[in-house]
DNA sequence: CGCATATCCTGACTGC
DNA sequence: TGCAGTCAGGATATGC
């Protein structure tokens, strides 16, 4: 549930305490976690190097090293990353997959429940920063914008309904179902209009509500659900829940119009939306 | 090719 | 109180 406003708010956090340190220690707990390379291959690339930069690109946090290299990392479902600093040294909590020792005497550490989470090191990194494995990711809202022009051309002519195409990777990157419901509220539209039934008009709105949600979104430092499982580095809970106009509020009154908010089945995932002011 | 569906997984919740 | 069944969903593989 982690999307892109919860995974930056976890990359400024990074910014803050891995940028310039250097990982004495890795620690493969899990199974699952460390999939697409043997644990100790990742291990080996890690230990030694020092922390460059804190990006993201969608989901995907992208931790560069000072070999070039980047440690990829993404929290799928229910991954949280914590940072532990001075002598506060909690027991491991359950579901620890992975832990990171670095040269000032912190520590990161990978709780991830559901083991959806992936970390891995690519070497094959473009001249922006982003590794080969992630080149398929579209446009990401708030590091490139996202134009009007951009989603006309991705959306015209498909009958994919419109949360489907928020929420595909290829198209935007960042997008998942807490957001996609949210903008599309935003925008006054639909989530199972099919894409190319919208206008021009439409897509202009639609395009501007994902940068404000977004942003928005990124400045309450998130949304924390029922489950309390997304936390920041320290920890701590994000706050835009609290502003969900949609988001798992079924049964609840539409802020804007007054009508019951209701839910929906879009493929196989639920969609809320208000039918009294979404068209 | 485009689109829909199944899959991975655990914890929270529901109903009896 | 306990227990079986259902649901949640990001990315990817597979099916039609």
């Amino acid at each position: 549930m982690p999307e892109l406003p919860e995974v930056e708010t976890v990359r400024r956090g990074l910014e803050g305490v891995v940028v310039g340190r250097r990982i004495v220690e890795v620690k493969v707990l899990g199974r699952r976690t460390v999939r697409r390379q043997a644990p100790a291959d990742l291990t080996t690339r890690l230990v030694g190097r020092t922390f460059t930069a804190a990006g993201r690109r969608g989901k995907f946090l992208l931790l560069s090293l000072d070999d070039d290299a980047v440690l990829v990392v993404h929290l799928r479902m229910s991954g949280q990353l914590l940072h532990l600093s001075g002598t506060q040294r909690p027991p491991i909590a359950a579901h620890t997959h992975v832990m990171v020792g670095l040269g000032d005497g912190t520590e990161l550490r990978f709780v991830d429940p559901r083991t959806f989470g992936e970390w891995f090191v690519s070497s094959d990194v473009d001249s922006r920063g982003v590794p080969s494995e992630l080149a398929h990711l579209g446009r990401d809202p708030l590091l490139e914008g996202l134009p009007t022009a951009y989603l006309v051309a991705h959306f015209a002519g498909r009958r994919v309904r419109l949360k489907g195409l928020l929420t595909d990777q290829r198209i935007v990157a960042g997008i998942g179902s807490i957001y996609a419901d949210e903008i599309c509220f935003r925008a006054k539209l639909r989530p199972d209009r099919s894409g190319g039934s919208l206008n021009a008009g439409e897509v202009a709105s639609l395009a501007k509500s994902a940068r404000a949600v977004l942003r928005e979104a990124v400045a309450s430092r998130g949304s924390s659900l029922r489950d309390l499982r997304y936390r920041d580095l320290a920890g701590d809970l994000g706050s835009y829940q609290e502003r969900h106009a949609v988001y798992d509020r079924a049964g609840e009154l539409c802020r804007r119009c007054g009508s019951r908010v209701v839910r929906l089945k879009i493929g196989a995932r639920s969609a809320y939306l208000c039918e009294g002011c979404q068209l």
